[in-house]
RNA sequence: GCGCCCGUAGCUCAACGGAUAGAGCGCUGGGCUUCGGACCCAGAGGUUGCAGGUUCGAAUCCUGUCGGGCGCGCCA
């Protein structure tokens, strides 16, 4: 891809600024940052900045006056057919006809490469997300940390990095150890035998069923072993059958990772007492109470926080630093999205205190927290408690209101809004949802391009400069927007402007299909019908690009 | 009590400190003899929770306040 038009802008505005300086027609001490924006109203031009009014303080000149001259310094060229200045002191620019014509060329020739940004700095990102504990069925709130994560990470490969998309599974603690014993007291329990659910135990069905279908495949075995052997036996099969069902469930919603990290290997690699021995050295750890301390609070966090338990066990949280030392110092990556519920949210501070402790800039480590989602059908609330086993499952949502509603529905919203997920809602309106609006726009150009096919036109010679009309033009401009977006999701971190720009391309399209008759059969349109194939070429491709960036679907039919 | 997040149209949500705060759904009224009507067009609907402040300009930043969510364990 060439440079994208608003690069092409921001350089003659830095141009116009130097050339202004140069010749003293601007008192400017230093080199302001130039930023363009997209104007909501066409007449206000393709891209618009407001530098004038920005730069009205400083210099003491007035607003319009910067900006006439601003606009005489910046003549137009291949690119910008227009530029002017506008009240209160706006400079405005659109794009010659002739530049974006050609760009439909440039589209399909980037093939399903568009959209794809060269990174100014590419680095190595991890996106860690869901990583929920295997013991138990992921359920509806941790389905939209799977898809901004999924999706993230997808946006920040093609803004030009290298992305590894990593699950971390905690296989070792507490909680495992409680999942364990409720297996098997289950396990117990279908053979008839007396057995207690420990204290805080799980409850769900899915216990009962696990329990069984152990039973089932692999028989009795593990009764007659002495309890802590058959805990532990019993476990490895739980756990692998529970991961299994995970990642099942998880590939179901098009969620993919390509590591899935286990806790207990930083026992076994010795990472753990590495990690523990470098904050040792740095004064970072105090032993008090009988257990050993991250003292966070002298780094600013509210409070220390215990490391290991004086029972000699060590905590989450040590086990998260030592994760985080390996995302970090073993695996060189320069930068580490987190992707968290609204319940860790009290974490952050002290994982960004232990990493910094490590000698690591927090500021390489973000943590986006995605907030609750209530689920309701209907007006009634749902109630989502893994222990007390009354949840809906991410499984059972697919199947209820499919992958790409899914995914769609959960992405386009911003991670720090609490949202309402109504089920019933979902599910009886998933034929107007707005999924159905832009894939019905892919499926209707593909449904135009087969019929062109079998008319035996061969478009490839189309002449574009005859898409003149202002449908047509406005789906060019819509498409061209998609590598600017990506570039801005990419430094944001907010995947659903994703979505919305999807709506809007879809809106381009349908509206240019209502007013634009593509296939006609008067020989007198025969170039147009030509470039508008080429144009619909390109915007079916833009759209595929859009979907699969955000793991849906592109359907040829529906 | 302290900390983080959120209050925008009837509902679900957008809006990079910028120009008249926008979409979808719902509502009202229109639109195909031709490429897929799962479409298009028009209209109604807003004191951006409230009050101050900063700024040429505030839904956006700051302070306070009201309302909601989530945290504040030798659980994860």
């Amino acid at each position: 891809m060439p440079n994208l038009a608003r690069d092409l802008i921001i350089a003659k505005l830095e141009k116009a600024l130097e050339d202004a300086r140069a010749q003293q027609r601007m008192p400017l001490e230093t080199m302001p940052a130039v930023e363009v924006e997209r104007p909501t109203k066409p007449e206000n031009g393709d891209f618009a900045t407001s530098l004038p009014l920005r730069l009205a303080r400083s210099t003491r000149v007035a607003p319009m006056e910067i900006a006439r001259t601003l606009t005489e310094l910046m003549p137009v060229d291949e690119v910008v057919e227009r530029v002017w200045a506008a009240p209160p002191g706006f400079v405005n620019f659109n794009l010659r006809q002739e530049w974006l014509q050609g760009q439909v060329l440039e589209i399909i020739q980037a093939g399903e490469s568009y959209g794809a940004i060269k990174a100014k700095n590419p680095q190595k990102i991890m996106v860690e997300f869901v990583s929920v504990n295997p013991t138990g069925p992921i359920h509806v709130g941790h389905t939209r940390g799977a898809v901004l994560g999924s999706v993230l990470a997808s946006i920040l490969e093609a803004a030009g990095h290298s992305v590894t998309r990593e699950y971390y599974l905690n296989d070792a603690g507490t909680q495992m150890d409680l999942f364990y014993a409720s297996v098997y007291a289950r396990y117990m329990e279908a053979l008839g035998r007396d057995a207690q659910l420990p204290a805080g135990g799980y409850q769900g069905d899915y216990v009962i069923e696990l329990a069984r279908q152990v039973l089932d495949q692999e028989g009795e075995r593990y009764a007659s072993l002495e309890r802590e052997e058959a805990l532990k036996l019993l476990g490895d099969t739980a756990r692998e059958r529970m991961v299994n069902l995970i990642r099942e469930d998880l590939l179901r919603l098009g969620v993919d990772f390509h590591v899935w990290f286990q806790e207990s290997l930083l026992y076994e690699s010795g990472e753990y007492r590495e990690t523990l021995d470098l904050l040792g050295e740095g004064g970072h750890l105090a032993h008090r109470e009988g257990a050993l301390w991250f003292t966070s609070a002298a780094l600013g966090d509210d409070r220390d926080n215990v490391v290991v338990r004086s029972s000699g066990a060590p905590t989450y949280f040590a086990s998260d630093m030592a994760y985080h030392h390996n995302k970090f110092v073993k695996r060189g990556f320069d930068k580490v999205i987190n992707i968290w519920g609204a319940d860790h949210q009290g974490h952050v501070s002290r994982l960004k205190a232990a990493v910094g402790a490590m000698g690591v800039d927090p500021e390489r480590l973000d943590v986006i927290i995605a907030q609750m989602v209530t689920l309701k059908r209907g007006r009634e609330v749902v109630k989502a408690s893994k222990r007390s086993g009354d949840f809906v499952t991410l499984r059972e949502l697919v199947d209820e209101v499919g992958p790409d509603a899914c995914r769609y529905f959960f992405l386009a919203r911003a991670p720090g809004t609490q949202m309402d997920f109504d089920l019933k809602l979902a599910a009886k309106e998933s034929s107007e949802n707005p999924v159905y609006y832009i894939q019905y726009a892919h499926a209707r150009i593909a449904g135009v391009l087969a019929k062109a096919k079998e008319q035996d036109i061969d478009w490839a010679k189309a002449d574009v400069s005859l898409l003149v009309d202002a449908h047509e033009l406005n789906l060019i401009r819509k498409m061209l927007q998609l590598p600017e977006l990506l570039e801005k999701i990419a430094a944001t971190q907010e995947p659903h402007h994703l979505p919305h720009y999807a709506l809007e391309l879809a809106t381009a399209f349908h509206w240019f299909y209502e007013n634009c008759r593509v296939l006609s059969s008067d020989p007198a349109d025969r170039g147009q019908t030509l470039a508008r194939l080429k144009l619909l070429e390109a915007a079916q491709l833009v759209l595929a690009r859009t979907l699969g960036l955000m793991g849906m679907t592109a359907p040829a039919r529906m």
